[in-house]
DNA sequence: ATACTCCCCTGAGAGC
DNA sequence: TGCTCTCAGGGGAGTA
């Protein structure tokens, strides 16, 4: 489950060892992982090209190549494996691309629902997907104002709104739990009932959840145990989100467990309103 | 136009 | 032990 901190992490991680190197080959094992161009198209397009950056927008992860951007997201359980060439291809790798020095950089996702995305660099921002994301949570553009002008009028819970990446990119339903708490914001609270004020609540507490996270490596709720793996120190802080029958720490009572939107949401009844 | 539901996938955990 | 069932969840597609 990456949201923006631990996709920020996942970056840092991969330019260690990627900045530089050249793609010499690539196959697909799943072709769903593919969404643009066609699994052929990618595999021949992307080969040649050497990985100059790697940058994330929203929850996505942006390589920068010689004439293409490569965009990956990871969605739930897409993660990234260094091996050598020849070695087994495990169940879970579905895309592997060869580089120097006969490294096998592979993608691996059980749940298979991730995605790449294969595209021009002259106008990638401008299109599909990466053409629909809200601000990220840095952004100057990102006030009170922008944020109470595009959910004053909306009837849906402001959990819903805050997963919406057209509105803000890269909260997730971990952080957002997080955020809803520390703005002692009720989950189930009607966007449109939600005053300029409580606004800039969220903003301020957005930028304080995800910063401490990126700064501690992300979260780390599920994962494999493998020396690639990335194991953030966040978990430790979280103070709702995940805590079945856990205390609030705020007022010591009970963190109250339901669906918002069909997701998973953790609060606290007495200190939410 | 807005707000739902379904679907993609698989493994973990519950229940029998 | 081993089977079946349910659930998790980002976000796109389809529907009301």
């Amino acid at each position: 489950m990456p949201e923006k901190p631990e996709v920020i992490t996942v970056a840092r991680s991969l330019k260690t060892r990627l900045i530089g190197q050249k793609i010499h080959a690539c196959s697909v094992y799943w072709d769903n992982i593919i969404a643009y161009p066609s699994k052929e198209e990618f595999e021949k397009q992307v080969v040649g090209q050497v990985i100059h950056d790697i940058t994330t927008r929203g929850k996505f992860l942006v390589f920068s190549l010689d004439t293409d951007n490569l965009l990956v997201h990871l969605r739930m359980e897409g993660k990234f494996f260094f091996r050598k060439k020849g070695d087994p291809i495990l169940k879970h790798e579905h895309v592997e691309f060869i580089l120097d020095n006969d490294v096998s950089f592979r993608y691996h996702d059980v749940r298979k629902f991730g995605k790449m995305y294969l595209l021009n660099k002259s106008d990638y921002m401008e299109k599909y997907p990466l053409c629909q994301l809200g601000l990220e949570y840095f952004d100057d553009a990102l006030t009170k104002e922008y944020l109470y002008e595009k959910i004053h009028a909306k009837k849906t819970h402001i959990k819903t709104v805050l997963l919406d990446q057209s509105i803000i990119a890269g909260i997730g339903n971990i952080y957002d739990d997080e955020i809803l708490f520390l703005s002692h914001l009720h989950p189930l609270r009607k966007s449109c009932d939600v005053t300029l004020k409580e606004c800039e609540d969220i903003i301020r507490n957005t930028r304080i959840v995800l910063e401490k996270a990126i700064q501690l490596g992300g979260t780390t709720i599920k994962s494999f145990t493998s020396e690639e793996g990335v194991h953030g120190l966040f978990q430790n802080e979280l103070l709702v989100h995940g805590k079945k029958d856990g205390v609030c720490p705020t007022c010591g009572g009970k963190i109250t467990i339901t669906k918002v939107g069909g997701r998973g949401t953790y609060f606290c009844p007495k200190c939410q309103k």
